[in-house]
DNA sequence: AGCGTATATGAACAATTGTTCAGTTCAAGA
DNA sequence: TCTTGAACTGAACAATTGTTCATATACGCT
C-alpha cells in the first residue's frame, strides 16, 4: 500500500519535522531512531528520506530553524526605552519563542553536540549574535548603573541559562499557568541584574 | 593477554567509573557505547561486566552516588542563621559539590530520563528531600519578609535550576575563575530571591 | 480511461549495539 | 614450584542502527 488518500508531501513533510522535534526534545538525537520517528509519523523508515538526506540533517535544520525563529523574534521586538524595560522585553520575548506555541516542545541546546563541526559552527555563530543583542542591553544597563553586571559576557550567559532553564522542571500540565511563570522569571532576571 | 602488571579490580574498577562519567556527561547515556568506554579504561568491553551488571545499572549507580553525594555533603553544611546567610551557604554547598573535584564533571539530571522507572522513582524521591531543603530556607525567608517568594515550590525550581544552569555553559578553561562565578550565582541567587 | 509521477512500502545492507562466555594469562598462596 | 582463581581477551550472539532501492500504489492530468 502507498499514498493513502490525502496523504501528501504538504502533510507528512510537517508531520516528520513535529514528529522528530517532539521526541528530539523528549529523548535526546542519540536516544531517538529515525524507525521511532517514521512510527510517530505512521510511515515506513525509508520515505522518512524523502524528507530530509539524513538524521544529522534533520537535527541540524530543526536547530537551523529554532535559531533563526528566536533572532527573527527578537529583532522584531521593540528594545528601546530605560534598561529595565530593555531587559523585561527581551526575557518575555525569548520565553514566549521557547515555551509558546507548541508547548515546551524545544530541542534543549545540549543537542548540539551532536552536530558536525561544520553544522555546528553555523549554529554557534547565530547564537552569537543572538546572544550579543542580550549583552548589548546588559552593557547599557550596567554603564547607566541601573545593572550591577561588571562582567557583562558573564552576566549574559547566566542570563541565559537562567532563561533556558525552565525547560527543565516546566510540565505543561503542571501547577503553575505559563503566564506566571513568565511573570516570574522577569522578575528573577530584573532583580538579579539589578544594582544592589 | 590478560592480567597486566599492576592491573587489578580496585584499579579499573574506579576507572570504569570515571570513563563513564565523563562520557556520560559528555555525550549523554544512549551517545556512549560499552565500547567506547572499554577504550577509554585501556581494557575489552567484556571486561566492564566484570565491574557492572549492565550499562544501565552503570548511570543508576553513578547518578545514585552523586545525588547522595549531594545530599550527604548538605547534611553536612551549616544553615543557620538568617534566611540571606542560610541561602547563602546553600548556594556555596551546592555548587561547590557540584562544580568541584573533578571540575565539571556531573551527570546533568537531563540524563534521569534514560533510567528505568523503577530506578528513576528512587533517584526522584532522593531529589525530593534535597530540594526540600532549599524550600525550607526560602519559606523561612518568605515568613520572615527577607524574600519575596509567594510560591515557594516554584521559587525553589527555579533556583535549583539556576544553579544547575551553570553546567550549560562552564568551561574549565575558560576566561572566569570558578571561584568568581560560585561568588557570581551567590549574588544572584540571594537577589533574585530579595524582597523588593 | 489511462498515463505519469509523487509518495510510499518493505526487504535488504553493513555497521554497531549490549551482552555472554569459553578460554587465556598471571600474581599470589601453599 | 605448582595450583588456584581473579582479571581479562576475543570471538560470537541476536537485535537494532542509518540508509538504499526496486517495487507498488493511487492521485492529478490529459
Amino acid at each position: 500500500m502507498a499514498r493513502k488518500t490525502g496523504s501528501h508531501s504538504d502533510i507528512t513533510g510537517p508531520k516528520v519535522r513535529d514528529a522528530a522535534m517532539r521526541l528530539f526534545t523528549e529523548h535526546g538525537y542519540a536516544g531517538v531512531s529515525m524507525r521511532q520517528i517514521a512510527s510517530e509519523v505512521g510511515v515506513q523508515a525509508g520515505a522518512l528520506y524523502l524528507y530530509t538526506p539524513n538524521k544529522q540533517s534533520l537535527l541540524f535544520d530543526l536547530l537551523l530553524e529554532q535559531m533563526r525563529g528566536a533572532v527573527e523574534r527578537l529583532k522584531e521586538t521593540d528594545l528601546s526605552g530605560p534598561p529595565e524595560k530593555q531587559i523585561e522585553a527581551f526575557v518575555r520575548t525569548h520565553f514566549q519563542f521557547h515555551m509558546g506555541g507548541r508547548q515546551g516542545i524545544f530541542i534543549p541546546y545540549t543537542e548540539l553536540r551532536n552536530l558536525t563541526p561544520a553544522n555546528y559552527k553555523r549554529l554557534e555563530e547565530m547564537r552569537r549574535i543572538y546572544e550579543r543583542e542580550l549583552e548589548k542591553i546588559i552593557q547599557a544597563g550596567a554603564q547607566s548603573g541601573a545593572f550591577d553586571a561588571p562582567d557583562s559576557k558573564l552576566s549574559t550567559l547566566v542570563v541565559i541559562s537562567i532563561l533556558n532553564g525552565v525547560l527543565a522542571w516546566y510540565r505543561p500540565d503542571g501547577r503553575v499557568p505559563l503566564q506566571d511563570v513568565e511573570d516570574h522569571y522577569v522578575s528573577v532576571v530584573k532583580k538579579a541584574l539589578s544594582a544592589t
